[in-house]
DNA sequence: AAAGTTTATTCAAACGTTTGAACTTTCGGT
DNA sequence: ACCGAAAGTTCAAACGTTTGAATAAACTTT
């Protein structure tokens, strides 16, 4: 005998009438003095005493989701995350959430594992759930969207959106001008997997800054990765795995280099562990730099050189673009960009030689 | 001069109201032809097919607002985490998102951050919000909640709540047994942090497994994290350099052991390095198991042997008997055990001597 | 003392659904 | 030819709010 879920003793839930009938008023001016309206300004004080104090002795709190019909504003956004078990999205997340909750909004999370259909799909559903805007994590959408969006994380420019992102060309320059100060001149990279929004600009950038320094990145060096492996994900095994045996491979080539730079810490930490098994030491014999700074990279050994992402910040500053919009009108569009910042550790150190 | 978050030429939804004067039916019609209700096989088959049809060509959909307003179901649920950028939760959260997607039930999350009154406060905003039940992740409730409730992590037992929670006995019991096997009998513990909901039940299942295999643990080999520190959170820092004060102290004891078990990977690695340090070789010298088995637990040297928590499938878990409930009436109370894997690697050896 | 104005409050429609009850039309049975 | 039932469809209320327009009462103004 299937039981319906509200049979669980609810006390059923005190409505605008109820406090109404309790101060002996009409509904309007309940709803009036509750919400604070310029309007109730012209109540007598008497009234609105007697209203507040209905409402505070029946414990009313009101139905957003009859608010929300009426008023057309339902005070929730949708977040389009790549894989809610990656760090890089949890780190994101914990500075929309951390900008969202004070602002009284609330988010919809839907995983879109990169996937193009599984994003649009979603895109309706939240729009289906009356989210007022969409904050997009990671991903490349394939065109405009209907509802006010900001997106975290490389985007092409897509009018009337805005987009957060990493200074790419700052990280490069960052990275490279560090290990060109120890005085590597020849240099290897792990370029990003071609799916991911960052790959593009990053490896741009890197070239850029290589230019700039005078630094040589032969072709034969350079590796793109075959599959995503982000940070601490959940899968990380095969992003070390393949950083392992690109570090072997890099090796094998025969080609001289004295550095190293990963699109990302767990390729570092696989490459690194293919150096140190071939009987070179990091970093007397070869320097690695990581991207990301994962929580435990300052463990390892050795502690890893990488570039951190203000991923917090990213997704803070992405939530308040949007909220400014949707509460005060502030236009959408253009690129924001947020600063990395080099953590230099142990990974690296003067060039050989 | 601010605009109007609507001003983004938003093409005026479809409603129910324009398939019926598209289809020359009554708004009734359609409803019940779109829901697919019993009522509408009474409905003639030619009047069914040109509502679909109406309903195709406008691109109708649904507003969930009105529909859960009047019909009193949200297909929506309440997660409370206690930090959105752990580890812990993004592992729990992955089941519960691969759960609930294809259910059709969306999810509100808030961040409890392990305070009481957030946590009341939240499920007061949850419920306010029409969540129809309630997810609860690493939190002790202070009562019985007005909401159906599935709790992951221990929890003492609340009456009509069910609660899935890792085997501690298991745990403990595998990670000792693999101990003993290997010849060790004297035994340094690190106890969780007072506050986390698993210290408790961990800890005696810990005491009850070494009574058991005849292990001693001296009280002076036992320490209590001062901090909560779960694993990936980004201020693991703080949990590696606690578990490396604590390593540091225990050798200070003067206690003979020979191996310790830790509460969670951060603190053990923080242990390993203290131990290493002092020019104690793991696990020649000293064996160190630890718990969680972060993402990057293999790729440390040595290899970290840990107790694995199934984070996803207890989510996953908690997930499907909430639904399962709201969906068919299941009861809900008890509790749901799950069991813990032991993955042995290079941190683990032979008991010198 | 009628007209106008201000002050305080309420009416009632609307938001987009769902659903119990009511209404037509058609038909088979007498 | 009439009745009762079956078949097909619609009415209208309800869910809990918000808000433009309307009302009533009290107070000015002339």
């Amino acid at each position: 005998m299937p039981k319906s879920p509200k049979s669980t003793a609810q006390s059923p839930r005190v409505r605008l009438k109820d406090v109404a009938a309790h101060a002996g008023v009409s509904v309007s001016t309940v709803s009036l003095v509750l919400n604070g309206a310029p309007r109730a300004e012209a109540l007598a004080a008497d009234t609105r005493e007697r209203v507040l104090v209905a409402a505070g002795e029946l414990g009313y709190r009101p139905n957003y989701l009859a608010r929300s019909l009426r008023g057309k504003r339902t005070y929730s956004l949708g977040v389009l995350v790549p894989e809610i078990s990656e760090g890089y999205t949890a780190g994101v997340m914990s500075g929309i959430e951390a900008e969202l909750e004070p602002a009284g909004y609330t988010y919809l999370m839907v995983s879109h594992h990169s996937r193009a259909t599984k994003l649009e799909e979603s895109i309706r559903f939240l729009e289906d759930r009356g989210v007022e805007g969409l904050l997009v994590i990671g991903a490349e959408l394939p065109g405009p969207v209907a509802l006010p969006t900001v997106a975290v994380s490389g985007h092409r420019p897509i009018p009337g959106m805005t987009t957060v992102a990493l200074n790419h060309d700052a990280a490069a320059r960052g990275a490279l001008a560090h290990l060109h100060d120890l005085g590597h001149r020849r240099l290897a990279v792990i370029r990003g997997y071609a799916g991911n929004v960052d790959a593009g600009d990053r490896w741009r950038a890197i070239q850029g800054a290589a230019r700039e320094l005078d630094l040589e990145i032969p072709p034969k060096l350079t590796v793109e990765l075959r599959s995503r492996s982000y940070g601490e994900s959940f899968d990380s095994e095969g992003g070390y795995r393949e950083g392992f045996t690109i570090g072997r491979r890099l090796l094998e080539t025969g080609e001289g280099f004295t550095a190293l730079f990963a699109f990302n810490d767990i390729t570092a930490i696989g490459a690194t562990r293919a150096f140190l098994d071939a009987g070179l030491a990091v970093p007397q014999a070869l320097s690695v730099v990581g991207f990301d700074d994962l929580g435990v990279t300052p463990f390892l050994n050795p502690r890893l050189t990488t570039v951190r992402q203000p991923l917090r910040d990213m997704g803070q500053a992405a939530a308040r673009h949007l909220i400014s919009h949707l509460d005060g009108g502030t236009p959408l569009g253009g690129r924001r960009l947020v600063e990395p910042q080099l953590i230099i550790r142990d990974s690296t150190g003067p060039a050989p030689g």
